[in-house]
DNA sequence: AAGTTCGGCAAACACTTGTTTACTGAATGG
DNA sequence: CCATTCAGTAAACAAGTGTTTGCCGAACTT
């Protein structure tokens, strides 16, 4: 890649880090284009280079953001299949991620039913593919037998829209004024519970 | 009351609802005072005779919205004990309220992890509430013996954060552009499988 | 070495913004 | 009936806004 690809990255990194820190207590509708070039040290300008639209670097944080979730949810699913293992690696997994990716964790969880449509809509098709991709896994398992599909992507959703909410709970947690780790151990157990129970549920589920 | 703050009151609905109508399509964050105002047909400055803030509008819209949720929270839970019929019941309400009150669900579903930390902890409080009054209610059923309040506080918040998934899942198939009854019919599906699901599990769950 | 591409800039455009000010005039209460 | 209260107004303030323009100069191509 030539020098002059590079600089134009590193230009639209710094747009991209500027509006992830600003967007740590506003929301994207609320962003301006001055506000984000300014935080990155360009010209108003110099943003049109690079986005068309705000809405655009919005679209361009999920796509990262996502990026790094793909890979905690792999590393969920992989290893021990005993499904008390996977609960307890999956909530570990899920607070050192929130821990890891602070700033893309609240981008997502603000703008999942935030103010711009385009940005709503890439977060909700990536979630499903995450869901898809639960399911499959979940399909695998000998305790899927005699599972419809649509019942494995029923189950493989609340099983995403809870990791979801339990990321967004840690988040919550961990911007509190007082950092609580009672509140965080409170938040884990929560989650181990409500997963267990819901494993629960589907082993002694028959037919629908 | 005297005509005069019937006249008060008035211009304040004028102003509540502008907002709320505004937010259809931006967040709380990117409303400003001039906009309301606008909308409501009244001067800038009259804003700040009714609220010093557009976080204080923010919070008499969450109390607004949550008193209607309070009403259909118990009629879920008012009727017929059978954990079927409460839960089919239980969907059709959330369905029926998110039809019925529309720009208030929006608001809620957005500003619930949106920008401003007052609505959003005005929210969450109010949320507690409702998970509080659930685990109430579950507390009374023969099933629940041996449940410890800590165990039956996380069921709980489960019932609740479905729920309230569940609306924000009915909202969003009924803004799309195409309205698919379709979308609606697998939503509610997926809403009475899930919860099915996890009241399973509660029945043979066997201490934590 | 000459010519082209193109990321970044300063400046200007025409608005919109939040908030305060001094005011008006109808409802209120003595 | 007269004084007071007070919701609502118009006007002004100093900023801030998105986007376009023409231009520069360093990096590329031939």
């Amino acid at each position: 890649m030539g020098a002059r690809q590079a600089q134009k990255q590193q230009s639209r990194r710094a747009l991209l880090d500027a509006g992830l820190h600003l967007l740590a207590d506003q929301n994207l509708a609320s962003l301006g284009v001055r506000e984000v070039t300014r935080a990155a040290g360009l010209s108003p300008a110099a943003f049109y280079r690079h986005f068309p639209d705000l809405a655009a670097l919005g679209v361009a944080l999920v796509e990262e953001s996502l990026a790094s979730l793909h890979v905690m949810i792999r590393s969920v699913l992989a290893g021990g299949d005993g499904a008390e293992e996977v609960i307890d690696r999956a909530v570990e997994v899920i607070e050192q991620h929130v821990r890891d990716h602070r700033p893309h964790v609240r981008f997502l969880s603000r703008e999942r039913h935030g103010g711009v449509r385009q940005v709503r809509e890439a977060i909700d098709a990536e979630l499903g593919r995450f869901a898809a991709e639960v399911g499959a896994a979940l399909a695998l398992q000998p305790a899927s037998e005699g599972w419809g599909p649509e019942d494995l992507r029923m189950l493989a959703e609340l099983y995403v829209d809870r990791m979801v909410s339990t990321a967004a709970a840690f988040l919550e947690a961990l911007e509190a004024p007082d950092a609580d780790p009672e509140a965080e151990r409170r938040i884990a157990a929560a989650a181990g519970f409500q997963l267990r129970l819901i494993s629960l549920g589907r082993r002694h589920w028959h037919g629908s």
